[in-house]
DNA sequence: GTGCGTACTCTCTTTTGGGAAGCATTCCCG
DNA sequence: CGGGAATGCTTCCCAAAAGAGAGTACGCAC
């Protein structure tokens, strides 16, 4: 497999200047690419999860970020919020189809980095 | 097209907890996803190009931001600096081969987003 | 009625990032 | 012959944002 396939995306007409500055792409983009926002993708790709449980998987996150990434990513429509009124709560999020075309792409990036991430920290020169 | 090819990635084994919190692949990840990094990569995936030009493509990014982050993706080796001595300065910048298969895969996701950003933010509800 | 577990929310500190000026060097223009 | 422009950075200062940690509401088990 690997990189088999250079097929070049068409490289689309970025005209001068990826985006314009203001652009919605670049709100977006700054999203999914977020630190958080990556990772809570990737985990959701494998199924919808609960708060406490996504707390575990993104270790590290702090509650504040969760949450607030989250509703970013919710808002955005790339996550559903399922909460349900039982005591204690119980949250479900999971992605909407649009977050899974986007975790489509997002995954093949994170395998990538996982991949190939230790040798770029430890001999940068390739 | 559409959703119509839920392939659902291999999903490789993230066991539990996408990356190990220290991990290099965390580190990794957030400079090549991070705001002007991503924009940088796909600016450059078009062919080197100088200093100057990479501030005006990458509208909005101040000279200190490209600076470090030119810098950062040099150090891990995405980004090739090829400084001549000549006066005025001119200093070309260029993806690796590393770099460039980075980008094979950033671009189809920024592609993506460009594509879906405006339905996005005028209505998150897919 | 005390304590626990869950899903947030609020507050305060640390980090990040933008803007503008500075710098080195030579050529061009007046 | 002197001043200003062009180019690629660097440094300083301060506002804005990220982030950690404690606090809150809620019912149930004991």
């Amino acid at each position: 497999m690997k990189v088999s396939t250079p097929v070049m995306v068409p490289a689309f007409p970025f005209a001068d200047g990826i985006f314009p500055a203001g652009c919605p792409s670049r709100t977006v983009l700054d999203h999914v690419t977020s630190k958080w926002g990556v990772l809570l993708l990737v985990a959701l790709s494998e199924g919808p999860q609960r708060w406490s449980e996504l707390r575990r998987r993104a270790q590290g996150i702090s509650e504040k970020m969760l949450a607030q990434t989250l509703k970013t990513l919710e808002a955005d429509g790339f996550v559903r919020r399922d909460a349900q009124p039982v005591i204690p709560p119980r949250v479900d999020y999971s992605l909407t189809g649009r977050g899974e075309e986007l975790a489509a792409l997002l995954l093949p990036l994170v395998a990538w980095v996982a991949e190939h991430a230790e040798a770029i920290v430890n001999r940068p020169q390739s």
